[in-house]
DNA sequence: TTGTACGCGTTATCAG
DNA sequence: CTGATAACGCGTACAA
């Protein structure tokens, strides 16, 4: 039957009609937990993302990343399995969860630092790959974009527009992905760059935009740009401008980064960076399938390119 | 070494300590498939989405839900895995997935009428919950919102304020909550309900409320009310007004539906019905874990309290 | 083309 | 308290 069911090997037909009546008689169906002890593997590939309470709510680049992933997965006939980190608790389940076989790989999604599963994994050889770029796991490759040059593009869009005094509001300092958009922002301002005019905030939520800048107005009320980490925090600041009584662009011009959902609706639509979340979420998962087909690992990391996206808000 | 790792029976302490260093030695973790082919449970909770194309994109409820979810499979002590279907092809490896073994149980989110997976849960007598309520499935319990009496509930607070001409774009009339929003809209209009005033789109989406507004104001430029099925398509309806000159409330009054992060964000603010959606997942989980450890199933369904918020746009 | 052992890593049972 | 051993359901190699 093991024959027939995976077509290893030739059967004859009327021994296949048995089988098939058989099967449907009785409702058969493969026990893969006993395929996978003796394959010793999965064909499953898992899909970890830290953090969601405010990311999977607010930031909509994870479900295109997800997206991505997930078409490519599904190509090759794997299953994609999405794991969400919530708790420390979490973390032990799901670092159990990766090792005990029930995948053949992993995609990490903004894991950070000294992190529970991409220790568990470099531990273990399952082959994985970061979105995005933490620091301290040297031998597990990744895929993301250029925040710095990315960041400092956008800064320098805004300050070719004209404007003078130019703040930002930064996020996530402990990611990569915050330190970075931080030093292309410094990048850009040169000898300009002030201290006095960035503050930061944990996360990228549009409750650090608006408190960001406020802080920003009362330090020096005569701003005439900020950039935001994130669409979101964006448009916490669009919404803080508007309070303080500043029109944008006409008194502050603002960018983002990010170009989500966000970005178009906004009043006025955001200009921004655009990631290409998609096609990061692809070229991830297709890192960890060539690793799984026993393609040599390539350490380091794979950059995408990113756009500017000029819209109303500067 | 089993009865150590899972604390099943007593164990010399020096017995102990030879199997600790032994496995500190060797790098040992237990192979999952291999006990869970023994033991016949995963310890596993599936959670299905489907159409995520927008969904995971444009929705936050199904953020919330999952994190409900993952909440309480996590005190269990399971793990929730999620499964993403973007196509016809993920529907079948999804069925099997969910056939072999890898899962104790399911949450199907946003399912649809004749649907695979629940036709395979079904069959299999997987114990599954469904969020919503997908005709076609007695067997499986749900938990969901009164879509009906919450959207007649808004729709009649729209008519106190004075509202006369007051006009509906639904969505995603093949699914429970979508024509169930309709049907409230309906009972609260009673003789006044005009068909000529509703237009529907297919998806909850913000492109949605923009076309279905401009078509709206086409059919009757005296509306001066709009009942939109989501948040999201209340979005694209303010957007459309704001186009065509009408001022929000002045002219024209505007609800919503979910209370997602966009209601707030919405210039102005959003009058909407909040979802419990974090509960609700929650709910769900608690369900499925009940019949994991064998209590009895009780056809039907949970429905959940909402409430109107009321906000600016009307 | 088909039947038949064997082994994958664990748990559970049963004597010691 | 401990050691040995039979399943669990499947793929596979080898013999028929």
């Amino acid at each position: 039957m093991s024959r027939l069911l995976n077509g290893t090997s030739y059967v004859s037909s009327d021994a296949r009609e048995a089988i098939e009546k058989a099967i449907a008689k009785v409702g058969y169906v493969q026990n893969t937990a006993a395929r996978n002890l003796v394959t010793r593997r999965s064909r499953a590939v898992g899909f970890v993302v830290h953090e969601p309470h405010e990311l999977f709510l607010d930031d909509p680049n994870i479900g295109a990343i997800l997206l991505g992933a997930n078409e490519v997965v599904s190509e090759a006939d794997f299953q994609l399995v999405v794991l969400v980190l919530d708790s420390e608790r979490d973390s032990q389940r799901v670092a159990d969860y990766l090792q005990g076989g029930f995948v053949d790989g992993a995609v990490l999604v903004s894991a950070r630092q000294h992190d529970t599963i991409a220790g568990a994994v470099e531990r273990l050889g399952l082959p994985a790959v970061f979105i995005g770029h933490p620091p301290g796991h040297p031998t597990i490759p990744y895929v993301g974009i250029d925040n710095r040059s990315a960041a400092r593009s956008v800064t320098e869009e805004l300050l070719r527009t004209g404007r003078r005094r130019v703040a930002m509001v930064a996020s996530a300092l402990d990611r990569d992905s915050g330190s970075d958009r931080l030093a292309g922002f410094r990048d850009a301002l040169g000898d300009r760059f002030d201290p006095r005019l960035v503050v930061d905030h944990p996360l990228y939520s549009y409750a650090s935009g608006l408190d960001g800048a406020r802080e920003l107005l009362r330090r020096d009320p005569a701003i005439d740009g900020i950039f935001a980490a994130s669409d979101a925090v964006a448009a916490g600041v669009l919404e803080a401008l508007r309070q303080a009584g500043r029109s944008v662009p006409g008194d502050v011009g603002v960018v983002g980064f990010d170009d989500s959902a966000w970005a178009v609706r906004c009043v006025p639509a955001l200009s921004t960076v655009r990631q290409p979340a998609r096609l990061m979420g692809r070229r991830a998962a297709e890192i960890v399938l060539g690793q799984i087909q026993g393609a040599e690992v390539e350490p380091g990391g794979a950059l995408l390119d990113t756009e500017v996206v000029w819209r109303a808000s500067a």
